[in-house]
DNA sequence: CACGGGTTTGGAGCGGCGCTCCAAACGTGG
DNA sequence: CCACGTTTGGAGCGCCGCTCCAAACCCGTG
C-alpha cells in the first residue's frame, strides 16, 4: 500500500493566541456555541490540537477569551462627555446590542463571572453612576441591580438563539412556535403569560430592554432621594 | 469458567418519571450539575440506559423536570392574603432561597426558559405586580425588569456555586480566592471592583438581592404614580 | 392453564467530545 | 553545523449522551 506522509507540513503563518481567538469567534457567530469544537478548530486553522493548547488552556479559557473581546470596547470606546444618565443608557445599550449580534456572549456571561468581561461591565456601570449622583455606599447595591437585569436579558436572548439556531427557522416563524406551544397552556393558571403571548408579534425586545433600565434607573434616583428609600 | 448471567435479574420496585427526576435531583444537590450523568443515574438506581430512557427524553428533559419540582411549589405555596409588596419581596425571596439551596436550578433557568418553571415565576410576579396596582399596558415591563433581575442572579450564584464545588473550600476560603484574584487588578481600570472588593466579607447575598427588589418596586411604583404606596 | 402481543427493562455499542502526550519540525545561539 | 528550547501535528484515552434490541415481565383472551 501507498507509503503514507506520517506527518503534515508545518503550517506557514504563524499561531497566535489572537489568531485562534479570531478563528473561535467567527465559528461562534456563523454556527453557534455547539458548534466550536477542537475539532473545528483544527480543521478550520488547519493544525492540530498541541498547536492550540500550546496557546490556550482549554475550552473555557477560548469562550472566556471570545467574550472578553467582544465586550472590551463596547465598555470602553464611548464618548465621555455625555450626560450621566444617557451615558449610562448607552452602555446598556450597547451591551444589549452586542450580545443580540453574538448571542453566545449572553451565555458565557454568566458562566464566569469573575472574567473580566464581567468586571468591566460592572465598572462601567458603577463609574457612571457614580456621575449620576449615587452615594458611594449605595452604589454597589445599585450597580448590582444593573448588572444583574443586563446579564439576565443576556442569557435570555442566548437562550432564544440557540432554540432558534437549533430549529433553523427565521425569527417571526419562531415566535409563532412559541405562541403555539404557550397556545394550550391553562388560562386560569397562566392568564399573565396568555395576555402577554397577545402582543408577541409587535413585542420589540430592545424597546423593553431599554424600558426596563430607565425603569430601574428611576428607582436608583427615588432611593437616593428619599435617603434610603423602600420598604426595610 | 463461570456461566457468567447473560443478564442482570429485573428491579422489583417500579421505576418511574417521577422516581427518575427524585434521584436526579439528589445527584445534583449532593455534588452539583457535572455530576448528573445517565450512568451516574443508571448506577444509583441499579438499572439500565433504556429504561431511563422509556420515562424520559433526554438529559435536558431531566433537568427541565428537576427544575419545576423545585420551583413550582416555591412560586405557589404562598398564603394569598398578603399585602401586594410583600407577597412579591416573598416571592423573591423565596426564589432566592430556593437557588441557594438548589444552585444547578439558577443555570437551568436561563438555559431553556420557556418551560414551565420560568413561566410559573413570570406568572407569580405579573400577578402580584398587578395586585399592587400596575396598570396592565406597563405589566409585561414591570415583570420583565423583576424577572430579568431574578434570572440574572440566579445565573451568578450557579456560577459562584459551581467554582465553590469545583475547588472545594468552603464560603469564605472561596472570597479570599476571588479577593486574591483582583488584587492585582489595575486600580486605575477597576477602581470600583476594588472599592466593593473591600466590602467582600461583610457582604451579604440575600440582603444585596433584595435591596434590588425594593430598589425595582420603588422604580416600578415611581414610574407608574399607583397612588396607593402600600408598605413603606 | 397456555400463549401471544404490548410494555418495561438492561446493557453492549456507537459516534463524538475535550484533552494528554510525544515525536517531528523548526528557529537560533554558539 | 550542531545542540537545544519552542512550536506544531495527530494518535489515542477516557468519558459522555444516546440508540437499539433482546430479554423479562404483565395481562387479556381462549
Amino acid at each position: 500500500m501507498a507509503a503514507k506522509a506520517h506527518r503534515a507540513p508545518r503550517r506557514t503563518e504563524a499561531l497566535s493566541r489572537d489568531v485562534i481567538v479570531k478563528a473561535a469567534t467567527e465559528i461562534l457567530d456563523a454556527e453557534g456555541e455547539g458548534a466550536l469544537t477542537l475539532k473545528a478548530l483544527t480543521v478550520r486553522l488547519a493544525t492540530g490540537y498541541g498547536a492550540i493548547y500550546h496557546h490556550v488552556a482549554d475550552r473555557n479559557d477560548l469562550l472566556a477569551a471570545a467574550t472578553d473581546h467582544v465586550i472590551a470596547p463596547v465598555v470602553t470606546d464611548l464618548a465621555a462627555d455625555t450626560e450621566p444618565r444617557q451615558a449610562l443608557r448607552a452602555v446598556a445599550l450597547g451591551l444589549f446590542d452586542a450580545i443580540d449580534a453574538h448571542p453566545w456572549v449572553g451565555a458565557q456571561l454568566t458562566r464566569e463571572p469573575w472574567r473580566p468581561a464581567v468586571l468591566d461591565i460592572y465598572e462601567s456601570v458603577s463609574g457612571r453612576l457614580r456621575a449620576l449622583g449615587v452615594p458611594e455606599r449605595a452604589l454597589s447595591d445599585s450597580a448590582g441591580v444593573l448588572v444583574n437585569y443586563i446579564l439576565g436579558v443576556a442569557g435570555q436572548n442566548a437562550a432564544n438563539a440557540r432554540a432558534l439556531a437549533g430549529s433553523k427557522m427565521d425569527r417571526s416563524a419562531f415566535l409563532a412556535t412559541v405562541a403555539a406551544r404557550w397556545a394550550d397552556l391553562d388560562p386560569a393558571k397562566y392568564p399573565s403569560v396568555l395576555k402577554a403571548r397577545a402582543h408577541l408579534r409587535e413585542h420589540d425586545d430592545r424597546e423593553q430592554f431599554l424600558a426596563g433600565v430607565d425603569l430601574i434607573l428611576t428607582g436608583i434616583e427615588a432611593t437616593h432621594r428619599t435617603g434610603d428609600g423602600a420598604a426595610r
